[in-house]
DNA sequence: GACATTGCATAGGATTACTATGTAATTATG
DNA sequence: CATAATTACATAGTAATCCTATGCAATGTC
């Protein structure tokens, strides 16, 4: 079947779309996407080691390098050593930097408006769907381990029977539904493998039949 | 609400991943990501202006020019006058370029098996919220116009009471659902602005009402 | 203690990507 | 119809991206 091939198409679109709006937001205030991602990083989740910006980035460690150094020069992080490992260090915000990052830290308007112009019922679906995604690709080693719903040690799915919220997250001890799952969350903390197992079944498998949904509607044109 | 902020997110982590794959797998054939989708794109779609294809990629006309420049030289794609307006030239394919074409014009199997992760009725909801994100978009100005069955002249959206099959494509002459619907389809043909208003009505708005689904879910944990 | 591994920087090279500008051909305007 | 504005494209110049390959220092392993 070929909707495979038409979600890749399309998920292709929008990533070429952010790409080029990162260069364009970027350049008002004289960084690179690389740069500003890293610093966004930085800011966001504290000092962070090359090589794993690197990985989150999905380039090489020295192309992580070189923006970690261009991002030293301007002045808006700090290399400090890491305590844990005298080979490491870590990279620290300075104020300039966190000033920037309030800047970039933000989607922009255009995508929040293409999403906003899913109805709820599409919304929790397709978020639902991505979760799957990455998750598809987590596993396959194609991206690393993302701080998600469906890899959290707090993550209780389909434990209420409430259908518009199943789920329970155990640290904030709140139920929520498909439409607030999270793909990166503040919280995370990766649960054991065999419990993530177990937690991904009970969560991809009930899918559609939780959500008391129709037959799938794969009618072809050709 | 969040969920807009979280689909962007996981919009982006897929786009970070497809980039950092499209340089490995240009690499095999000394291409870079920006020359094979040129390539890919002249291959499938024919001769090319070199504005075009910048528009098509979201980057700068000269970022373009220096890609084509990199194909000619390397004897993937040939120069030819364009015999409507003698300015321009058009990017012609030669066999070496069709030969790598026909290797690059797939995509990670990474991603097709995530795909093939969701279920028929998830690739159905999917791929029908990524049509209406990107015609989103475009409506916004942020991408260029795209092949998709949303601004098709083809298009019939929702006429037939056949909940797996509601459209019609009028140029096969045939019924298919959410799960068939282009992207990037290479029959299609624009629509009058006041057709494709017509058509994006009865095709957004019955949404869910449509699929027979449940109320949204929309519960949140925060 | 020898050896492999890890974290990171640097070197070297091709490409990407931008802005700014130039040239030639087309279109618009008076 | 001649002048002006626009369009298509290339080039120059600069910075960053991104790669592989390599080197160095610290860490872990046996």
């Amino acid at each position: 079947m070929s909707a495979e091939i038409h979600i890749a198409t399309g998920l292709a679109k929008i990533g070429t779309y952010l790409r080029s709006e990162s260069w364009r937001q970027a350049e008002g205030e004289s960084l690179t996407p690389t740069q500003s991602q890293i610093l966004v990083h930085v800011v966001q989740r504290g000092p962070a080691r090359v090589t794993a910006l690197a990985d989150v980035l999905g380039v090489t460690q020295p192309t992580a390098s070189d923006a970690a150094a261009a991002l030293i020069r301007k002045g808006h992080v700090k290399r400090r050593p890491d305590p844990a490992d005298a080979r490491a260090s870590l990279l620290h915000t300075t104020s300039s930097g966190r000033d920037i990052a309030a800047k970039m830290a933000v989607w922009p308007d255009a995508l929040l408006a293409a999403a906003d112009a899913l109805d709820p019922f599409e919304r929790g679906v397709f978020l639902k769907a991505l979760t799957k995604m990455i998750r598809s690709l987590q596993v396959q080693g194609a991206v690393p381990v993302q701080r998600m719903c469906a890899t959290c040690a707090f993550f209780r799915p389909n434990v209420h029977n409430d259908p518009v919220a199943p789920h329970h997250c155990a640290f904030v001890d709140a139920a929520f539904g498909d439409a607030a799952l999270r793909l990166d969350c503040g919280d995370h903390e990766t649960a054991p493998a065999s419990q993530a197992a177990a937690a991904w079944q009970a969560f991809a498998l009930a899918g559609a039949k939780s959500m008391d949904a129709p037959p799938a509607a794969t009618g072809e044109a050709s």
